[in-house]
DNA sequence: TAAGTTTAGTGTATTATAAACAATTTTAAA
DNA sequence: TTTAAAATTGTTTATAATACACTAAACTTA
């Protein structure tokens, strides 16, 4: 059935992950061309020769969002050789989290924000890559304080629970959070408070970019709250 | 300097990862061809177009070692453009964690044990790579017994604790260690002693494998003792 | 302007887990 | 039989996780 010769196409596909709405959201293009015309997409590209992986996911991410300097981390490689209905290409998957707010609006209804847990109909093995970058949101959460990717600089500390219970797909006991963080390094606590909120301003937060290297480690959920 | 078009080479390397001599060791080949002639590599090759990633990983390690049925995980692709020098080769790197006992004893030179942390002059990023492996399989250890795949079928706590040891880079309590694994599910105490011990024999475990898919969760490794 | 509604904010007691720590037992070898 | 090496075993302390309910502040509306 396969000529095995040794060479492949790859791509790097991206799943650009944001929050809003209470909801998890994932970018996705409506794709134009066979295969899979009319099924949605993770946004994706060839690798080109001059670039490493890195650097084809971030001109991805670019390209569709406007965005880079954000959380972008490989994932995992999928090389079914059935995956491509008509060719032979490898993608390496890369997962990204991005601000809502920071995001280009784009007029093109072929793009939109899905929410992760309602995904529509999906090109090529997306699903799968998009249900992968669920686990390692969630893995890469409890090692370091990622959800903060998701929130806009100053933020309160609802939201942040809010980001950290979209991840972890559970409810978490308020008390308990805000114990935790607000003795973690790196959580500055500002004098200034929500102006948006129909009721009681919530004071306001930011991360110390500088020390964000240091945080591996802290905002870890415990074992027990881990989903396995 | 380069032309982009869409087409790379990829190929699978896998570390492979044994114990013995109370050392980590890792399988390396002598190269006798260019590039990085005489230098140290790890088992690869390319990855066939009737192949998936596991797959062509599943073939190198079978060739390499006659091993199967092991632990084996996809680690990390590398893809710089400059990783070999002649042509732009992207790799897909995996690990894996056999017996010592269970891989044919090869005659040949050119293909041996070395200590993963005194390593000889290594061929293209493999160096790069097996520091990765270190990290992912220490990282795996953290949430899943994976140690016992190190292990002889029927293995002492002492060895044991060694393989725990030599993963996580630091020494361990007797005790404290014993408690743990001794309440966690799917270790079987047998009534069979070690024999070639030259002091007092020390009782036989073994693992249910049946239950290991259950095992997720259970073995690890506490947040404090984590290398972070 | 008072009452009602919504969200923000706070502390303690209990339980579970991790960590520190040393003496005794068993066997082979001398 | 004495000695040496490795195996085996429990308790105490410290830390972390969990469960749990009321008050405060601001806006809305009657």
């Amino acid at each position: 059935m396969f000529n095995e010769t040794r060479t492949h196409e790859i791509t790097v596909d991206t799943v650009i992950l944001t929050m809003f709405d209470d909801e998890l959201k994932v970018l996705l293009i409506k794709r134009h061309n066979e295969p899979f015309k009319d099924k949605w997409a993770i946004p994706g590209g060839y690798v080109r020769m001059s670039e490493n992986l890195d650097q084809a996911a971030e001109r991805v991410l670019k390209e569709k969002t406007g965005v880079d300097n954000v959380f972008l981390e490989q994932l995992y490689t999928f090389g079914d050789p059935l995956r491509h209905p008509t060719s032979r290409v490898i993608t390496c998957a890369y997962f990204a989290l991005v601000r809502a707010n920071d995001v280009q609006v784009f007029s093109d209804p072929d793009v939109a924000w899905h929410n992760v847990n309602d995904l529509p109909p999906l090109a090529f093995d997306h699903k799968q890559i998009i249900e992968y970058s669920k686990k390692g949101t969630r893995e890469r959460l409890e090692v370091c304080p990622v959800a903060y990717q998701l929130l806009n600089e100053k933020f309160t500390l609802t939201e942040m629970q809010k980001a950290y219970e979209l991840i972890m797909g559970k409810q978490l006991d308020k008390r308990n959070f805000r114990k935790k963080v607000l003795c973690a390094e790196g959580l500055i606590e500002l004098n200034e408070f929500s102006k948006f909120t129909s009721k009681r301003p919530a004071r306001l937060y930011t991360f110390d970019k500088i020390n964000l290297d240091s945080l591996r480690g802290h905002f870890i959920m415990s074992n027990k709250e881990k989903v396995c």
